[in-house]
DNA sequence: TATCTTCCGATTGTCAACAATACGCTCCTG
DNA sequence: CAGGAGCGTATTGTTGACAATCGGAAGATA
């Protein structure tokens, strides 16, 4: 259910600003206020709706600005630290798992299936980041994950599926060798692309000197 | 009630690993289990519990090393794009609510109030993401700082009252001026200050290269 | 006409009873 | 005594009814 409501948000059926209203999705979906309320409070803290006191949730946008240069920084610094304590934790069974969403990820692109992809993608970083079993990283990940993920999809902004598996074969290589520096040099490359269109990082680079 | 449940877990009321029983604490504070539900989700989304189905919620511990390496940086990450932003965003009012902030500080720092203290660099620094008009920041703002306070008052690892005043008096002044590199510099020596005893940060610095 | 006040409908917030689930204990079996 | 099946209890998940609150519309007043 809260599945469904966050593809309804992805896909657009309900636009930004949009009021969500809990009797009449507790209506629709067959079911009570109770568990819509859970739901709309998860999405919230996805980032994908606000709520507000005795008026409801209401549809979030996000920004080009945010994605670039407050989202996608974090998710660099989460999945930097996740993938090196990774390193040492993963066994033989979790590599070969993401094997196995590597395979996924092929066979989704070959049928240009998007949402094949998107998922494989999903659970290839969220196998790593519950291998470094830090509770925390987890956490923020799945808050800051549905918003990229609904700014790509909403805005069209996937590149070739093709490029996103070759990415992904290359950073399991890169684990599977154990070369620390080059797979980090890889994630950052995957994580941190530039996306066309969005304004550039003008302004905030200082920020990082 | 939310602040209640909160202050326990961060005084030490509630121990890492224990179970928080939604009847038992809707008895307690003469409410029912709904609004405890709730609260407890909150918490779950502040990194201070982990709720597991039918199981419940247990009180989360936070370690330095996931403080140091990922939480830090975020921060870092997010206020260095809030304070940025502010900047051109801050009215006269906004300055003048930062000073009355800086005044509570000072105040709390004479009578050696740490809780009054906390609290005043609370509302400055959400004054100033506030400011900054960009709901997603806010929103993982309200997520990230919660764990830090929790760290911080949790294990003692508050430095003297009187450097918090001090940074902070610099941080607005340098704001004032509009200076905005060395606003971030003073920010960033303000946030990524190393915790005594706390390890190093050995292995992640690649992750800046 | 502009503005203030009052009320009403829409919507969320709270509650208590009931349903579903998981864990651990007992008891049975080998 | 070891191991597993089945039951009972503790606890969360769900539901529908009721209470509290908000925003706006209608009407009164200058």
């Amino acid at each position: 259910m809260l599945e469904h409501l966050r593809s309804e948000i992805m896909t657009g059926r309900y636009e930004p600003g949009e009021r969500l209203i809990e009797a009449a999705i507790s209506e629709e979906l067959a079911t009570s206020r109770g568990p819509v309320r859970e739901a709309l409070r998860q999405l919230e803290h996805e980032g994908l709706v606000v709520s507000i006191p005795y008026r409801g949730a209401v549809v979030l946008e996000v920004s080009d600005e945010e994605v670039q240069e407050v989202l996608i920084p974090i998710r660099l610094t989460l999945e930097s630290f996740s993938f090196q304590k990774a390193l040492e934790l993963m066994s033989d069974d979790d590599f070969a798992e993401l094997g196995k969403q590597l395979w996924i990820m092929e066979e989704g692109a070959r049928r240009s299936d998007l949402q094949q992809v998107v998922e494989a993608d999903l659970r290839f970083h969220e196998l790593v980041i519950a291998a470094s079993r830090r509770p925390h990283t987890m956490q923020v990940w799945r808050s800051i994950w549905p918003r990229i993920r609904n700014y790509f999809v909403r805005y069209g902004r996937f590149r070739e599926l093709d490029s996103i598996v070759t990415e992904h074969r290359e950073l399991l290589e890169a684990m599977r060798s154990g070369d620390r520096k080059w797979m980090l040099e890889v994630l950052e490359r995957h994580i941190d692309v530039p996306v066309p269109g969005a304004p550039e990082r003008a302004g905030t680079a200082e920020s990082k000197a």
